[in-house]
RNA sequence: GGUCGGGUGGCCGAGAGGCGAGGCAAGGGACUGCAAAUCCCUCUACACGGGUUCAAAUCCCGUCCCGACCUCCA
């Protein structure tokens, strides 16, 4: 089986993956401030770190995977404000909201998911570094600032110059206490009303970049294997974290994953075309087994355009799957085992090249239907194999217990005979050539939600999925 | 102004010098009492103009169009 191949943005281009510890991967991925509810662009980020890290477990690693909640920052004391509600009410509100999200999703848990507010003791400790060494300054006011003029390196990440940046056009320069106005907070003073913690500085709340450079450090040392996050995160948030990790001495993260967009009319969503593709209403239209699917199957690096059009034929083509799945269990008597085949690690193994897998996916599909047809047990049971343990990567197994319905086996075994009733009246009219009363058993149960299938091993009832 | 990415068939969506990924849709066929499911076959493509090459969707130059970042952002 060849290497695994990553692109890295740091340097764009694809590169043998290899960590810095033999058999262990170290991942931090910036996760969402949580100041509105998730949209699928939000959940797209964590379907495609998800399915990078469960391609690492697979590939024989163990995997941290560190995935911060950002709890304080500029929006969420102003929503708080607006809404008269203590910023902490409205972050446990939200929190709460991407946890569901993720976990509906089937998306696994962080190794470790801390948030900023818990980690300010790491961030003065950082703060006292990069003042000692001269990284930073404070001028007195409660502000503290990182001083890029005196970096090494900066911008490495987005490959800009420091001359040509656009300073903020609203920076007062006779008031700003600042030596550049390129220079960024790491910390910014108390005011009336917000919340703040004391530091040697005086007191105030953090800056946004300094938390992720503080809990990367505490959680997975000095040096990492990958860092992740969405493409917006490159300038400024990610070259920020790279200077004040850098600047402190530590070595940071080793390679850089950034995820596309979820569009909507070719632009990236707004707050306003957010609002209509939240996780929650989507799931409306498509159960959470297919709304991962559809969101997992372009590749981590390309725009996804969204319409309902293409949600729409991404479930069916998921269920016509999802079918042959179940089929495949009936026959075998038991659930496939998931096996990885050669050409689906392959295409994981060339930069996580989803497309590509679902191409090895459909040809095992053809496969197996023929199988089916032929009454192959052992081609059936490979290609199910094969598919399943496709889906498990992709985070979509219809058997995984996370997607299980609510229907009990006991109730199953009941409609089971319940129907087989029905079935062997239907088999009898079928026989006497009495067509009507055959199709009207059939409509009848189709009235009531269940699809009729004859087969070789003769007729099959499941549930007919909702479209 | 700077930086980064993109424009592929009716639709979605890969590929990044040489056998037309794959899916959906469409048309034809097989199976079937019908239906469903499934299988087989067929079809349509690389924004535009130049260039390099034996060979270009892929490399180079130019043009047009779209988007992202430089302010909070997955």
């Amino acid at each position: 089986m060849p290497a695994l191949n990553l692109y890295d943005t740091a340097t764009r281009s694809v590169s043998q993956f290899t960590p810095i510890k033999p058999g262990e991967v170290s991942i931090y991925v910036c996760g969402a401030t949580v100041q509105a509810s998730p949209h699928i662009g939000h959940v797209r980020s964590g379907i495609n770190f998800d399915i990078l890290r469960r391609w690492l477990i697979k590939s024989g690693y163990q995997v941290t995977f560190i995935r911060n909640v950002t709890d304080i920052d500029d929006k969420i004391l102003d929503k708080a404000s607006h809404e008269d509600v203590p910023w902490w009410v409205l972050t446990m509100k939200y929190e709460r909201e991407f946890s569901a999200a993720y976990a509906g999703l089937n998306v696994m848990p962080p190794t470790y998911e801390p948030r900023a507010t818990g980690h300010i003791t790491q961030m003065i400790e950082l703060m006292q570094i990069l003042i000692d060494n001269g990284s930073a300054y404070a001028p007195g006011n409660g502000d503290v600032y990182l001083e890029v003029r005196k970096l090494k390196r900066y911008l490495t990440l987005s490959g800009q110059r420091i001359d040509d940046l656009l300073t903020a056009a609203d920076l007062d320069a006779a008031t700003s206490q600042k030596r550049d106005p390129r220079d960024f907070a790491l910390w910014k003073a108390a005011k009336p009303g917000e919340p703040s913690w004391p530091t040697p500085w005086g007191a105030g709340r953090p800056g946004w970049h300094l938390e992720c450079s503080a809990m990367a450090h505490a959680y997975l040392g000095e040096r990492f294997d990958i860092h992740g996050g969405g493409l917006d995160l490159i300038f400024p948030h990610h070259e920020n974290e790279i200077a004040q990790s850098e600047a402190a001495g530590f070595g940071f993260a080793q390679r850089w994953m950034h995820n596309a967009w979820v569009t909507q009319s070719g632009e990236k969503m707004s707050k306003s075309l957010g609002n209509s593709l939240l996780v929650e209403k989507i799931l409306q239209r498509v159960r959470p087994i297919e709304l991962r699917w559809y969101l997992g199957c372009a590749h981590y690096r390309s725009m996804l355009e969204y319409s309902e059009q293409a949600l729409d034929e991404s479930a069916i083509a998921f269920r016509r799957i999802e079918g042959f799945l179940k089929r495949a269990a009936e026959l075998l008597g038991k659930t496939p085992e998931a096996l990885i085949s050669d050409a689906f690690a392959v295409a994981m193994n060339d930069d996580l090249a989803v497309p590509a897998g679902l191409a090895t996916i459909a040809e095992n599909l053809r496969l197996g239907n023929q199988g089916i047809t032929d009454a192959d047990l052992a081609a059936i049971s490979k290609n199910a194999s094969q598919i399943r343990g496709a889906l498990e990567i992709l985070g979509c197994d219809p058997f995984d217990s996370n997607f299980a319905g609510s229907t009990s086996d006991d109730l199953t075994q009941l409609m089971d005979g319940v129907i087989k009733l029905s079935l062997a009246e239907r088999a009898a009219a079928r026989d006497r050539k009495d067509f009507a009363a055959s199709d009207a058993i059939r409509d009848g149960l189709a009235a009531l939600g269940i699809t009729i299938e004859d087969t070789a091993q003769g007729p099959r009832w499941s549930i007919t999925e909702k479209s």
